[in-house]
DNA sequence: GGCCAGGCTAGCA
DNA sequence: TGCTAGCATGGC
């Protein structure tokens, strides 16, 4: 058992409360609040750790204090990797004022920004467990796609200890590689949902499927080389472009929530259809990603109903 | 009880 | 190539 910690310091705009907020509305099986720090497991080159993420500074001087704790001895080097993780999740080192900069001609958009300004996506963990939890997460209304998420780390992985309390660690593609599709049947995952996750994980674990180096590739590449695998269509791999590797300037043009986004701040009597979507997004290339979530983020401003993460 | 939920595949015309 | 039933369950 060892116990490090140290200050993080993103580029600023960087407002925690607020990109975090968005964590606290719905039971989330990965992360937890313990004194006012954001607490969850990474697992970083087959290494486990528990980390601590709290704000002491604000969205103009951000300042992180980062607790680190795990079972095996915490080298120095370690701590780069866990660092370096942090960062890319907590899409830390975004130049946010260059997209702020980029909407000034628009008057909506501007204060759309405004409103939310210093938010920042908070990036799935890694890439495997990104696709496992988008496919998951196909169809079925979120409160279901979180029990089976956690019912999947349950049945596949084993959780981490620190203190006397066991934190759930999300499985490898090895240990999901590993299940039966009885077993997740069992857990009310469908057959096909059952085949889709753990075919994944199984090309993931042995080799077929490299997602690092897809990281390479451009956007639609991606996405064509991935749709070619069952279980996964065009939605899934722009959940995967946007909440696992972050690529900043991805439309979702299809996307209902944007639609009525959109719909909702310019005053438009009815949702725009894809192509107008599509029109409109060509101006905020190439933050389109961004643009999204905070029109995103600006339908949930009264109802604070939780969006994928 | 019915309909929908941030989809996708397989099967059919 | 384009369309649609079926998937499984929880929430409203």
């Amino acid at each position: 058992m060892s116990a490090h910690r140290f200050e993080m310091i993103p580029s600023a705009p960087f407002d925690f409360e607020r990109m975090t907020k968005r964590l606290q509305g719905v039971s989330h099986e990965m992360f937890r609040y313990e004194d006012g720090a954001l607490v969850r497991t990474l697992r970083i080159a087959d290494k486990v750790y528990l980390v601590g993420m709290r704000s002491t500074g604000n969205a103009e001087e951000p300042s992180l204090d980062i607790q680190v704790n795990a079972e095996h001895e915490i080298k120095p080097s370690d701590l780069e990797e866990v660092e370096a993780r942090l960062r890319t999740m907590l899409t830390a080192d975004v130049d946010l004022k260059s997209f702020y900069a980029h909407l000034e001609g628009d008057p909506v958009l501007s204060k759309v920004t405004a409103d939310h300004y210093g938010l920042r996506f908070i990036l799935e963990a890694d890439l495997f467990e990104c696709m496992t939890k988008t496919i998951i997460g196909q169809q079925v209304n979120l409160t279901f796609a979180s029990t089976l998420n956690r019912r999947l780390v349950e049945a596949a992985s084993k959780p981490l200890e620190i203190n006397g309390t066991l934190y759930p660690v999300f499985p490898s593609a090895q240990e999901v590689a590993a299940l039966t599709y009885e077993q997740l049947r069992e857990q009310q995952f469908s057959q096909r949902k059952a085949e889709y996750v753990i075919d994944f994980a199984r090309s993931v674990a042995e080799g077929t499927l490299d997602l690092e180096t897809l990281r390479l590739k451009e956007d639609e590449d991606i996405i064509n080389q991935l749709v070619k695998i069952r279980g996964i269509g065009r939605w899934t791999v722009e959940c995967f472009l946007l909440f696992g590797m972050g690529r900043p300037n991805l439309l979702p043009a299809a996307d209902i929530g944007l639609r009525n986004a959109i719909r909702k701040n310019y005053g438009l009597d009815v949702q725009p259809g894809e192509p107008f979507v599509r029109e409109m997004g060509a101006s905020w290339s190439p933050w389109c990603s961004y643009v999204t979530f905070y029109l995103w983020e600006s339908l949930n401003q009264k109802t604070n109903v939780s969006t994928i993460i």
